[in-house]
DNA sequence: ATCCCGAGGG
DNA sequence: CCCTCTGGAT
């Protein structure tokens, strides 16, 4: 419970160096980062974000080539309706709420958007089933607009590395944004979540042979 | 603040 | 069994 180390008299300065460091060890642990989520374009980007929210990629990769198959488009998934779609992704969590959603976001998508995705963070966010989280992830991954995404692990990993002190995601995300070059947003992204999946995991984190061992306020707590 | 909600890990 | 998973709408 108690921290045993961490940075609480830490200096902007010095986050700020030790943000650097942590970059560096990001991209040397994880140099090829990205997205896990199967996509051929934005529009499949989008829909397999939605889904994957309170979902693991895993899961949602196993449903979409069908789904992708049956609605390839904004177009053919405009003319569906939520109890179509159901069954192509019952085998994921709140499969009830992205199926209605995703029924209204084909619709939307081509009354408003000429059935494309549109590359607007304010736009996105008009979109039913998304919100900021989605939105970011789509600006980033899709279309390479410069975006930190926080999710679950960015929420959890921002705390731990002491990069962040807040707990709402949209501060989370400003905090981040302001300690990592604009360039390197979607890697951090990214690099976080893989991080956070595979090795600084929810329960039980390897901290055994971590690349972030020296940098991190939460080291010897587990 | 609460609800939605299946699958995999520990 | 309990916890977690690239959250969002009400």
């Amino acid at each position: 419970m108690a921290r045993k180390s961490g940075y609480s008299k830490e200096s902007q300065k010095a986050k700020r160096v030790r943000a650097e460091r942590i970059l560096i060890a990001l991209e040397a642990a994880l140099p090829h980062a990205t997205t896990e989520l199967s996509h051929r374009s934005p529009y499949e980007l989008l829909v397999a974000t939605v889904l994957a929210a309170q979902a693991t990629d895993k899961s949602v990769n196993a449903a979409t080539p069908a789904l992708f198959k049956r609605y390839p488009d904004a177009f053919h998934l405009a003319k569906s309706e939520p109890e179509n779609i159901e069954p192509f992704i019952k085998t994921i969590g709140l499969y009830k709420a992205k199926a209605k959603n995703l029924s209204l976001l084909g619709k939307k998508l081509v009354d408003e958007y000429g059935g494309e995705v549109p590359s607007d963070l304010r736009e996105l966010i008009k979109l039913p089933g998304v919100g900021m989280k989605t939105a970011k992830v789509v600006l980033g991954s899709a279309f390479g607009i410069p975006a930190i995404a926080v999710d679950t692990h960015l929420t959890r990993l921002a705390s731990r590395l002491a990069l962040s002190k807040e707990t709402h995601p949209d501060k989370i995300s400003h905090d981040l944004e302001s300690l990592f070059p604009r360039d390197k947003w979607v890697f951090v992204h990214h690099a976080l979540i893989l991080h956070g999946r595979y090795r600084c995991t929810a329960r039980n984190p390897k901290c055994e042979g971590c690349p972030l061992f020296v940098d991190c306020a939460s080291r010897g707590a587990w």
